[in-house]
DNA sequence: ATGGCCCGTAGAACGGGA
């Protein structure tokens, strides 16, 4: 089983590159973020012919996540029913459903990074109240993903230049500490675990030629339940989706699955 | 150089991103 997140930065912004990256690599699972268009914007149909399922939470201009998936989609929560502020109300960024005996579950962390800004408290609430689904919705036990922009650098080797993102709300203590929690209730960064040595990014910045002098990031996350994490064969960003006529400033992180 | 770019919403700049 092959599953990827993509923050594709506007997702009608982005489509050519979806569709074709769709055909290309064949995932099982992609996890969208940053749709940045309503539900009536989305384009289903285009999805559909490259033999996708779909579902998403959108809002104007801002966030929206969406599961796109081979087999049907099961089960799916758009996150209207969860406690705020993971629910859809004022910002789209979870949404779950199960594929193929996986629950999957698509977040958009929000940024945070100036952490004298209500977006940084509300950061840290908005994944305290993460792990708190995970505790009364979900056990370490079952089959479990959760993929997305975190916007959390988790560990010094996931920056190029660590020193000066500790100072915000990416590279924070306090962010890390949640990120660590999480992890402690059964999660595994796969990709993590896959290059302990660090050193390769998901995101650029497109100013000052981030991506051509790789100065770049790791803050998009692929977080499996310990069984699902012993399955995983491989895990890798693909960078030439940073290439080439617009390109999103993230890039895909896929994992594999036996 | 506390900027440089890109997106959507605008219908000009501006908020947000990280």
């Amino acid at each position: 089983m092959k599953i990827a997140t993509w923050n594709v930065n506007s997702v009608r912004s982005r489509l050519d590159r979806l569709i074709a990256w769709l055909g290309e690599h064949k995932p099982d699972v992609l996890c969208l973020q940053e749709l940045k268009c309503q539900e009536h914007q989305f384009p289903f149909e285009d999805i559909a012919r490259a033999g996708y399922h779909a579902v998403m939470i959108g809002q104007k201009s801002y966030n929206g996540v969406a599961i796109l998936s081979r087999a049907e989609p099961g089960d799916i929560k758009p996150a209207t029913d969860l406690a705020a502020p993971l629910d859809s109300d004022d910002q789209a960024r979870l949404i779950s459903a199960s594929v193929d005996g996986v629950r999957i579950i698509c977040v958009y962390v929000p940024n945070g990074s100036d952490m004298t800004s209500d977006g940084y408290s509300y950061k840290l609430a908005w994944l305290d109240a993460l792990g708190d689904m995970l505790r009364q919705e979900y056990s370490p036990e079952e089959s479990l993903v959760i993929c997305g922009d975190t916007n959390i650098i988790a560990r010094d080797c996931d920056a190029a230049n660590p020193q000066p993102w500790r100072a915000t709300g990416m590279g924070c203590q306090a962010v890390r500490n949640k990120f660590d929690e999480l992890c402690r209730w059964g999660l595994v960064d796969v990709f993590g675990q896959k290059h302990p040595e660090g050193g390769l990014f998901s995101w650029w910045d497109y100013r000052q030629l981030g991506f051509a002098k790789n100065r770049g990031l790791r803050i998009d996350h692929i977080l499996t339940t310990r069984t699902l994490a012993k399955k995983c064969t491989d895990a890798y960003i693909d960078r030439d989706q940073r290439k080439g006529h617009k390109p999103s400033d993230h890039a895909p992180v896929i994992a594999i699955f036996e």
